[in-house]
DNA sequence: GTCAATATTCTCATTTTATGGGAATGAGAT
DNA sequence: ATCTCATTCCCATAAAATGAGAATATTGAC
């Protein structure tokens, strides 16, 4: 292991359950001198990725929140759905959390959430949390429209996986129907709408959805629901696919200032 | 430059105004030969700190959403304010703005923000946004309970500055009375009343401030926000002082399970 | 205050890796 | 087909990270 990675090991070592790490922790953990990883820690500092605690500990660093404003002002996903994921809750009309998710890696991650006001309960899904690919009305969704190519490497082709047919099969389902509705398949007592927010040729597989509580839905509340969740995907995925220009020939593009 | 500052060049092409960089761009722009640039953007994507746009455009990548979330979660400060400052805009029954912010290098960033429902105005703090260090409540009431040394290598000292002998003098007044009220500084007709957040023994120079339309507030109004944010900030500073554990003696700390 | 135990930084010879020039390949456009 | 530019590959070289251990700084114990 070197250069980079060492950095990455680093960062990988915080999570919720590990949020403070003193250098010889470190290097413990890693399997690395303490003299580099002293140094992997300054430059990390310098860098504002990590941050001196107290009594030699270090925590995750400021320059994260700066990147994630930026990303959050920046990234066409975020900024086109968060708008969207308000009025999503506004004229939902009852307390929920309406998400924006989209694969990361081998999982789903939630990119941006917003909760109505008066919701008590709390969704798993979150923003910034990675989540499982293969559970839950937020992910479906997304792996009903992903390209075969793609979605035989998270799940294993037809051949070499065939216990997943059935799973291929709902997936299938779920494309056609256009929209994924499951109940307590993340959290017990929560159910999950969620529509597909699909712009290939932007490279986004996203899905936007609505988590409520089950027990306060009756039919005609969900297919209000449902409409709802629908549409507002359909917005966003307009939003995006009027936003994709297609770059001008033989020409370097940059953003404009 | 080489190694991990390599990176951290290519991150900081991303601003505001320019969020979308193509890897020969990236290239001209850094000064350094394509076939590095293109080796850097790919281990940066890899990482989940750069994704790819369309066309060969690439923007930050959701790694910085991750991060982030990990951040809010087990940040201290991020952690203790939040709650606070949701009860603040609760409570100033006007619309407004209430933020937590610290020292981030040279300058002053808001770690965490919330607004009351019906507010229309935008603050220019927002959260993860690096603002100026000597304009604006928000800054100076942290600028205020700076150990002398710190200020001095942020201000310059006495006698190498003398030109920020009337800063110093407003500082000290400032110190004494509190809390610091401002109006207009940073945006136009916006007034700000900020409160320090200050916990030495654990490194913290923070401040809770409320940003709200200065039309608005009448002296009566102005004095119960005053009120309403120096109490939060106690609070605030009174649960990180309750968090700060001293560490076990002669032995290697590490966050628990 | 001294002492002892760690934490942290420093040094430097060595190993490892990144570097970048250029060639090779790919993808469009004309 | 041919031109242009994007992207990857290759590899000798330069550069930087590495890590063992020494040196120094902190900190609590006493």
């Amino acid at each position: 292991m070197a250069g980079f990675s060492r950095f990455l090991a680093v960062l990988r070592l915080f999570t919720d359950s590990a949020s403070a790490w003193s250098v010889p922790d470190m290097a413990d953990a890693l399997g690395v001198p303490a003299s580099t990883a002293y140094r992997t820690v300054r430059d990390l500092v310098a860098a504002g990725f990590l941050e001196a605690a107290q009594d030699g500990a270090y925590r995750l660093g400021p320059a994260f929140i700066e990147y994630d404003r930026l990303l959050r002002m920046t990234d066409p996903l975020v900024h086109a759905g968060a708008g969207a994921l308000r009025d999503v809750v506004m004229q939902a009309q009852t307390p929920c959390v309406a998400l924006l998710s989209r694969l990361y890696n081998d999982q789903v991650m939630c990119v941006a959430d917003e909760a109505a006001r008066e919701t008590v309960f709390r969704s798993s899904y979150e923003r910034g949390r990675p989540m499982p690919l293969v559970q839950g009305a937020t992910s479906k969704i997304i792996l009903a429209h992903l390209p075969a190519r793609q979605l035989n490497r998270l799940i294993g082709a037809p051949k070499s996986a065939p216990v997943n047919d059935a799973l291929r099969r709902e997936l299938a389902e779920i494309r056609r129907r256009g929209y994924c509705a499951t109940a307590s398949e993340i959290d017990p007592g929560l159910a999950g709408i969620a529509a597909p927010v699909i712009v290939r040729e932007a490279g986004i597989f996203a899905s936007l959805s609505l988590v409520a509580d089950d027990s306060r839905l009756d039919e005609s509340q969900r297919r209000r629901l449902v409409l709802l969740v629908v549409s507002a995907a359909s917005l966003v995925s307009e939003e995006l696919r009027h936003r994709h220009i297609p770059p001008p020939l033989h020409t370097s593009i940059r953003s404009v200032k």
